[in-house]
DNA sequence: GCCAACGTTGGC
DNA sequence: GCCAACGTTGGC
């Protein structure tokens, strides 16, 4: 089993949103960026586990845990001209990009900051603190979930 | 709202 | 294949 950590802007999808959700299930779309879509595609996992992350907002921080429900497929939202993010070079034959779906584990017992995070020395290799760092989808390694979650 | 970091695009 | 211009991310 793998960890992951995904990054959500809460105005636009929070972790309160995921909860009152059907089956409190919810595809992960509109990622545009390959590296992160990669990710999707080949390395997320039916059963593993994935912090929530809610970005650019005054508490940057873990809120909660997630499980991937369903492995990488195409998301359709690219084909969809009214979608925010459409993507004209993203053919319905080929898809471009992909999507996994998530489902609601547990909140957190308090947001778990980007702030917390970045003093300790256990994180110092964790891509989330590494300066100027954008990817929306990382890898988390075991130690370093364990270790995060003993934060709480 | 600012702006640094960084990914993507496209001219050459 | 280089790299400048541009757009986006996301902390602050």
């Amino acid at each position: 089993m793998n960890y992951w950590l995904m990054k959500s802007e809460p105005d636009s999808f929070s972790i309160d949103d995921l909860i009152s959700r059907p089956a409190q299930t919810e595809p992960w779309d509109g990622v545009r960026n390959y590296q992160a879509r990669n990710m999707m595609r080949d390395d997320m996992k039916v059963g593993d586990r994935v912090f929530f992350y809610h970005s650019n907002c005054a508490e940057a921080g873990i809120v909660g845990i997630m499980d991937v429900v369903k492995e990488g497929y195409p998301d359709c939202s690219a084909f969809d001209v009214n979608d925010h993010h459409f993507d004209a070079k993203s053919d319905p034959n080929t898809p471009r990009w992909m999507r996994v779906d998530v489902k609601y584990v547990r909140k957190l017992s308090r947001t778990i900051t980007l702030k917390e995070l970045k003093t300790k020395a256990e994180l110092t290799d964790f891509t989330l603190v590494r300066n100027g760092n954008r990817l929306s989808i990382m890898p988390v390694n075991q130690v370093q979930w364990d270790f995060i979650l003993s934060l709480e």
